[in-house]
DNA sequence: TAATCACTTTATAATTATTCTAAACTATAG
DNA sequence: CTATAGTTTAGAATAATTATAAAGTGATTA
């Protein structure tokens, strides 16, 4: 559980001015123990249905950038017509259900040390994700 | 190399009439020995230069997606703005180069096998994949 | 061969996620 | 408090993709 003193001030020392809107988006997000997905629709939702004053999409989608560039957020690779964003920051995988359209979080040490066998002349890894669809059972 | 008669009874085969923009997608994405990556926008534009006769974006969209289903092409799964599709249909992986936004061939054999160690109760894995993004050395 | 019909192509409109714009607003340094 | 840079906002713009519906074509049948 976090405060939001303690928002007012990660946000100060990022160099981003704690305004009504963004305390209220972090509390959305990482007001909580367990970390999520989610879409800027999902998040609109939420914010419309928890959120007393209205925050206009424009400074969702701008919060939420800010955010993923000081890496409070990380945007995950899922082709798909919208983009997915984790509170989970650290270096993981997933799994996609294709049905429900939901991430599951798969952990580092959930998979075995992945080892790649081809370099790239003049290139060098920046990441390295697993993304395993999932379907139901027979 | 393949003959234009392939192409006619491959498409017939598949329940998918041979017209002639069927055939001329099928000369740009199989005519060759090699595989590759690309957009619809890039398949446009191959076609605008190489056809004489234009082909819409709709049957393009159209043709693109027929072929998916029958599994000629596979769709990519990179989050960016633009879908991608790979006329290599092996499981296979991929770098992704963020600054060329180029897909690039990882072969399942140059991996080493990926153990998943964690289950979802009441789904099966569908498929895994590695997706590897690598930027300029220094 | 000719008629028929389901399939296909096409121009164009619609949809939708995202970004842009520019004016109004606000946090903060001095 | 004042000035200023940063922020929010409604609404417009952009761009990939999908939908529509009319015209065209391939294949089947008589
Ligand atoms: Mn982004
Ligand atoms: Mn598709
Ligand atoms: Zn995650
Ligand atoms: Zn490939």
């Amino acid at each position: 559980m976090y405060l939001k003193t303690n928002f007012i001030e990660k946000l100060r020392n990022s160099g981003l001015r704690p305004t009504k809107q963004r305390l209220k988006i972090c509390d959305v997000l990482f007001n909580t123990d367990k970390t999520f997905h989610f879409t800027i629709n999902d998040l609109s939702k939420i914010i419309r249905e928890k959120v007393s004053e209205k925050i206009s999409l424009a400074t969702i989608y701008n919060t939420i950038h800010a955010f993923e560039k000081k890496g409070y957020l990380k945007e995950i690779a899922i082709n798909s017509s919208q983009t997915y964003f984790d509170t989970n920051t650290s270096i993981h995988h997933h799994f996609f259900d294709e049905k429900e359209r939901k991430l599951i979080d798969l952990e580092n040490d959930e998979v075995e040390p992945i080892k790649i066998k081809k370099i790239i002349p003049g290139k060098k890894i920046k990441s390295v994700e697993v993304l395993v669809r999932v379907v139901s059972k027979n």
